[in-house]
DNA sequence: AATATACAGACTGTCGACAGACAGCAAGTT
DNA sequence: AACTTGCTGTCTGTCGACAGTCTGTATATT
């Protein structure tokens, strides 16, 4: 597992072996890294989220790690089971319409309202931009999806509601991981029709042009939409074994 | 067991006197209790929460406490201060008109979604007007806000997207402590017109007429968002003084 | 053999205690 | 007098420990 190998073990780069803690820190160290791993499914849905276990391996005692535990529940990313233990969220796919619903509503909503505010600031979401152009070019599936993320958190900002950025937000990273699972199994076609239409949608908002710009963001989610349910489809006509 | 102070004190009658508590729900008391406090305005915005304080009062241990003040933070309902204490977030004045944006579309799109579902599940939003009727009625001005937020959730939970029931519920209880300080200070006409929009909405929901449910939740939104502003106008016209 | 019961283990929920950090006040300095 | 520096008190962040509850296994019963 991943106990006191890691406390021995200073190879690795990442979290564990950080020698002195800011005070206040701790929970957001917890969440910051488990979130990570929650998103890149590096932990599986499912797995179970041991708060021993996990203050052995973060080196600080259960406290922080409840808080950072229950700040990923508040984020639907764990599920606690009353005197059980945590678990990682299982993916929904049962609620994959409605989170559909409201992703779509979120890109034409913050990408129309952009359109409607100073364009000046469009620089920053050029920026996303490039990185996930910069991405789709070296095939790097995981670098498109956090770059697509920042890209359209980025026109959220010009926008500048906080309530639809953290809802925005919030579902862009839930859908990281659906996301992997789809990216990884496709051809390279799509992610240069969805710079393509990244373009289009930038040129809309800098052009102040609302209608346009709500009309490309939902093609544009459209589009998201029927490439992962074909993915589900494919997947459900070669369905998994039974035991 | 859980406590001496707790036998020892049974004189108080609010929220402190209960008898044994269930293992596992300290939390949620922490937080159910500190909640209504805040949405009613019974803790003015500001004011701090001191875990000793709670603890003492809820006759708990810090630890449960500050797993609720967490989860009241993570609701935006009280803001920690690092290493300080945790204070009921104040009223953000300067967010209204984002809040109002949000708020709109929540009603809006949960209305309109509403009416594009099975009609027959109308008997709980039914049920809510009632109350608000009677509400205004009886001209409790706190009865009608807690009314109107069901209401308007019992519509969304029709529509059924969690995501938008979640947004939604979070804006209406924030928008309680404006609405508090709002209701208190006018006549009672326009509740009246609130209860004939709400009949035209649950009409048009039960036609599945979704481009009139649109329509009418987008006025209804409109209305209140102008009232609230004059009644804001009024109030700066007439303004506070400064030490 | 199948069901019911008792036991053991593991993990969570809660507690009391300690150490660090910040605010406010007092004394010293320019 | 205004500003800086040091001290003191209070509250938070973290820790280790204990008790309750659940799961799974082993034993007893029909």
């Amino acid at each position: 597992m991943l106990q006191s190998g890691q406390a021995a073990s200073p190879a690795e780069p990442g979290r564990t072996g950080e020698a002195l803690r800011v005070r206040g820190s701790g929970s957001r160290v917890v969440y910051d890294t488990l979130r990570q791993e929650i998103l890149s499914l590096t932990l599986q849905p499912g797995s179970p989220l041991d708060e021993t276990a996990l203050s052995e391996r973060f080196g600080m005692s259960r406290t922080p790690v409840r808080e950072g535990l229950q700040r990923l529940v508040a984020d639907d990313l764990a599920t606690t089971l009353p005197n059980r233990n945590t678990v990682v969220t299982p993916i929904d796919f049962a609620g994959l319409p409605a989170y559909f619903e409201a992703l779509s509503l979120m890109y034409r909503v913050t990408t129309r309202g952009a359109a409607l505010r100073d364009r000046r600031d469009l620089a920053a979401v050029r920026a996303r931009q490039a990185e996930f152009a910069a991405a789709v070019g070296a095939q790097d599936a995981l670098a498109m999806i956090e770059a697509n993320r920042e890209f359209h958190v980025a026109i959220a900002e010009i926008h500048g509601n906080p309530h639809f950025i953290a809802l925005f937000a919030r579902l862009l990273d839930q859908g990281r991981r659906i996301l992997r699972l789809y990216y990884s199994s496709f051809d390279d076609r799509l992610p240069r029709q969805y710079v393509e239409e990244h373009e289009a949608m930038m040129a809309a908002i800098e052009a102040g042009e609302a209608a346009a710009a709500d009309r490309l963001a939902a093609a544009h989610a459209a589009q998201i939409v029927r490439q992962i349910q074909e993915f589900l489809a494919r997947d459900l006509a070669d369905p998994i074994e039974l035991p």
